[in-house]
DNA sequence: ACATCTATCTTTAGTCT
DNA sequence: TAGACTAAAGATAGATG
């Protein structure tokens, strides 16, 4: 009496949809819940309902803020395989603190790589950035700070 | 022959270990893509390898990186109830441009206000940000502006 | 809408190659 | 170390209350 081949396809219907993807994200929960104890490893899922814009995690809000910032640091290093992030930074500030030390000028360039260095020890931004993401990050500090001059010059 | 009753708890033989992992992630993966594809959602897994440094995910890293900064926004959204988030930046980003025009003087409080709204706008730091979390961003980039200029005090 | 049931489908632990 | 196999365990679609 109970037919049962799922069509991988999505489910037109809405009350049909709904008490699926109840079904199935409890079954991924689970799942994944079994796989962090069976292996003692880190893992987290995201899920958006269907009905509202709100988005299930698991497992708690902070456990999946520590697996999502582990993923995001590992990626990016990942993705800068022609050079190791850290001698990268390190390398990248001290060169920063000798100009700055060596031509005893006031110097946009440097402001901007010092400010970045105080956001990658803060966290705020990933601990690890290429090549490219640094290049933007430094435009961006860049048009910040001409931003803020130009308005402050504005009203001297 | 083939005896099964799971006991949930850790592995601890090595080769039994990556064989249910190995099985397990790929259950899993199978599983989500399944749940976004009959339900019409977006969702992601992030897991952990237990034997390398290595996060894997599912969708690819763009995929990924899409629903974790939608993710991001909405939790952040719960956790600053008190008050809408749209209307808050909005109104402090008003506020600030208002003080500019008013009080016609350079003043740092101002810079760090406009800063943190490029920030915002750019995508670096999450869209929204409660009041906690944007009175650490101004502390942060305060003590950044400070150092800055006592450098560039300490070279000329 | 939700809870329970269960026949059937799907996953997987243990085994062998 | 990695597939393939297979029977048991587990998940769930559709039905029913």
């Amino acid at each position: 009496m109970t037919r049962k081949k799922v069509k991988h396809v999505y489910i037109a219907d809405v009350t049909a949809r709904k008490a699926t993807f109840k079904k199935r994200k409890k079954g991924i929960i689970k799942k994944v819940n079994e796989l962090t104890i069976l292996c003692g490893i880190q893992a987290c899922a995201l899920i958006a309902s269907p009905f509202d814009s709100k988005i299930e995690v698991w497992p708690d809000s902070e456990g999946t803020r520590h697996i999502i910032e582990r993923y995001q640091s590992t990626s990016i290093i990942d993705r800068s395989k022609n050079v190791s992030q850290e001698s990268f930074i390190v390398h990248r500030v001290a060169k920063a603190q000798d100009q700055v030390k060596k031509k005893h000028r006031e110097n946009r360039e440097k402001e901007v790589t010092l400010t970045i260095f105080q956001y990658l020890k803060s966290g705020i931004i990933p601990q690890q950035l290429n090549f490219e993401e640094l290049k933007d990050l430094e435009r961006l500090i860049e048009k910040n700070i001409k931003q803020v001059e130009s308005r402050i010059e504005e009203l001297s």
